[in-house]
DNA sequence: CACGTCACGGTTGAT
DNA sequence: ACATCAACCGTGACG
């Protein structure tokens, strides 16, 4: 089972071993990168170790995304799209008909040969999870053409919640009703509602007494948040587990946790002398600005905003699994 | 010193 | 319900 409390690094930071970093904390790598501070700095600033830093940056460079890949399940081997919808065609001709005759059947129409028929307990699973509520909503074929099926109208919504709710900090701003300082454009709306950008926000709002707080009261919105994955098998492993894996973050050994513990850090010295932490101080100067006049630095295209934040809706999901799917072959990462 | 890479021990989730 | 296994994770160390 996941440990309750992780584990802290040699830079002092706390991870959990083999699950993902906060997205708070990927999210904080780019931005910090794109500020113009260098990598080790970053690592040495989040404790996050240079070479997570490192593999972060790439694929935020390769993909445009900060998620981390999808974790664990397996590709369809036998179940392709097309077999599930020959199985449903013969389901629907024949609500009676038994896994075995199914069996049967798509070797005799020649969907499959004897090496990549299903199995007739792989049938009857197909029937069970697959054709069973398929009937109802044809949800199936759609999402099941890729491997790591976004369906449309989820994209959105699991899409954003991960950077609503990837920090305590994130919480509390997005319990801002309105950011009373941030003099936001209308443009800019959008973006700070989905993505309030923690840092950003707490630094502005200077917010600093309620970190401690915000875990808990980030907990209970999370645990309050219904969002598909509460309800729903989970898309492609990324709408569950981020959320999930940042719960367990917050709840960190000693009352630190990684994310809350570099806020602590940065917002302790709002203004720091220029010859300690630096980067902070960019950091926290650059941080409105950053927000306020770049927009996310729309232009780019290929930046925070264009792909993760405003997200036109299928470009994310490109990303998204870009980990799993473009970069099958590519070893990005081995 | 900075950073790219990879073995390692770990988690996850579809099959 | 359970085991398998291939995907991913971040760290730590090496070069």
């Amino acid at each position: 089972m996941e440990p309750a409390f992780g584990e802290v690094n040699q830079l002092g930071g706390v991870f959990v071993n083999g699950r993902p970093l906060p997205n708070a904390i990927r999210l904080r790598i780019v931005e910090l990168a794109q500020l113009g501070i260098r990598p080790c700095d970053i690592s040495r600033q989040l404790r996050v170790s240079h070479g997570c830093v490192s593999k972060i940056l790439a694929r935020y460079n390769e993909t445009g995304s900060i998620l981390p890949g999808a974790i664990g399940g397996s590709k369809p081997r036998v179940t392709t799209p097309t077999v599930v919808k020959h199985i449903r065609g013969y389901k629907q001709r024949d609500p009676g008909i038994f896994a075995w005759e199914i069996r049967d059947r798509l070797l005799a129409d020649g969907v499959c040969d004897k090496y990549n028929v299903p199995s007739v307990s792989s049938i009857s699973r197909i029937l069970r999870n697959k054709i069973g509520n398929l009937s109802q909503q044809n949800q199936y074929e759609s999402s099941k053409h890729s491997p790591h099926p976004p369906p449309p109208p989820q994209s959105a919504l699991s899409y954003n919640p991960l950077y609503s709710y990837p920090s305590p900090i994130t919480a509390a701003g997005a319990k801002m009703p309105t950011s009373p300082v941030l003099p936001t454009l209308p443009g800019h709306m959008g973006i700070h509602r989905t993505w309030p950008s923690s840092h950003s926000v707490t630094d502005i709002l200077g917010i600093r007494a309620i970190v401690e707080q915000q875990v808990e009261e980030w907990n209970n919105s999370i645990n309050r948040s219904n969002f598909q994955s509460s309800n729903q098998p989970t898309v492609n492993g990324l709408d569950k587990s981020p959320l999930e894996q940042e719960v367990k973050y917050t709840q960190a050994p000693n009352g630190l946790p990684a994310a809350s513990s570099f806020v602590a850090a940065s917002t302790m010295a709002p203004y720091p002398p220029p010859t300690q932490v630096s980067p902070y101080m960019t950091y926290s100067a650059a941080a409105s600005s950053y927000m306020a006049s770049h927009g996310w630095q729309h232009a780019g295209g290929s930046t925070l905003s264009a792909h993760s934040c405003d997200l036109p809706t299928p470009l994310p999901f490109k990303s998204i699994q870009a980990t799993r799917e473009g970069h099958k072959g590519k070893q990005l990462y081995k």
